[in-house]
DNA sequence: GTAATAATAGACCGACCTGTATAAAGTCGC
DNA sequence: GCGACTTTATACAGGTCGGTCTATTATTAC
């Protein structure tokens, strides 16, 4: 009955909403939300279409728990754990971001990013576009404090060029350029350097600790 | 009858076809292939059903030849034109694209890229995927002319990250940063920057002409 | 003027979509 | 075991989709 129920799978209740999501999450992941029916997640998830409304009044708010359950997935679960285990320090995370891109691209049944998918299909304004778009908008924020971290200067600047790196990569990736991650890498490593440059320039402070060993900048 | 024939309006029927090319052009670019219909460009266009599906045996020739002559239009008629218009170097120009962007994030009715979109949409390996990935690296190409005519080292290599670049800040001003263009912009000077000096060490040869009038490195 | 070619309106098909109604069956706490 | 809650199957409503059929009406060339 509630939308946002924590996916806590107490009693009949939750285990059955759980089997939809987890349907839902597969569909939705592989063949993007449009395309997949109500019907379809009802047959693959064995639960009854009537039971699929009495848990998500409608199909879009079934999208939005998906796009939750996504982010959970993906972005922490995935990218964040996954850049954590690969990168000691934060400039090998951000860098470590496309070194796990480039095992996305190439795992096969790669399908591309639901999450752009969606910003291409959905109406700007509608909740699902602005949903979606907040779930970029955290993984930016992520990037963002890893440049922080990095002490680069204008970490911000520097976590959206890296978004659209990483985007642009994911697209690249989809219309065939399997080496995309590869490429993208090559690019975002003459950022962070130009970057770090800048700050040691620019934004003395930041050295006010030994900054773990920083390159003198050529 | 036939798809692929030439937009010269001789006669009724290519006055027709131009008429049903020209809404679906209209309609395709701001809502999409998969969600405009048949019938939406049968009333768009004033042309009856019948004599759409005369001239395209299926929706799928129909946005093939839209694909064809969004290139023709956007590609080449506003991306390179206005390249050419806004920028005299080759450097200047590679830039200018970023300019360009900037004025079409901004610009009313702004709905994404169509490329992109049915990038995301349509199967991997269908003929509109591959056509349009064809789409996608006719740009890639134009980018990479434009960096070697700017004799930086490794044009191709320049030339698929420009190419993310401008894909990411596409997708990132249809998630709503509005300023994603500038961004970009900034990011791809840096980029530039960083291949036009790995070319004055690394190929030298490059150098053999003038080089008309180049910056010696930072 | 006549004949060939083009375009017309509108009904129609089967398939799919989201969402609802209904009545029966299963499951659980107590 | 009883009663409240959940889930089930199935049919249905109302809509859109791509695509076809038919019969009628322009337009054009000779």
């Amino acid at each position: 009955m509630n939308d946002t129920d924590d996916l806590a799978p107490t009693g009949r209740r939750g285990a059955t909403r759980l089997k939809i999501l987890e349907a839902a999450y597969d569909l939705f992941s592989a063949h993007g939300v449009t395309l997949v029916g109500v019907d379809t997640i009802s047959a693959r998830s064995g639960v009854a279409k009537m039971t699929l409304y009495h848990h998500f009044r409608a199909k879009e708010n079934l999208v939005l728990a998906y796009l939750d359950l996504r982010a959970k997935r993906w972005t922490v679960g995935w990218l964040k754990a996954g850049v954590k285990a690969r990168g000691k320090t934060p400039r090998e995370r951000l860098l470590a971001i496309f070194d796990l891109f480039h095992d996305w691209f190439e795992a096969d049944g790669f399908e591309g990013c639901p999450f752009l998918r969606i910003i291409c299909e959905s109406d700007v304004g509608s909740p699902v576009h602005k949903a979606t778009a907040q779930k970029l908008g955290q993984i930016q924020n992520y990037v963002g404090q890893l440049a922080r971290s990095a002490l680069v200067s204008d970490p911000q600047g520097l976590a959206s060029a890296w978004m659209m790196l990483m985007e642009g990569a994911i697209m690249s990736a989809r219309s065939g350029q399997t080496d995309a991650a590869l490429k993208a890498k090559k690019a975002a490593a003459v950022l962070l350097d130009a970057w770090g440059n800048k700050g040691a320039k620019k934004a003395a402070k930041a050295v006010r600790k030994p900054a773990a060993k920083r390159k003198p900048t050529r």
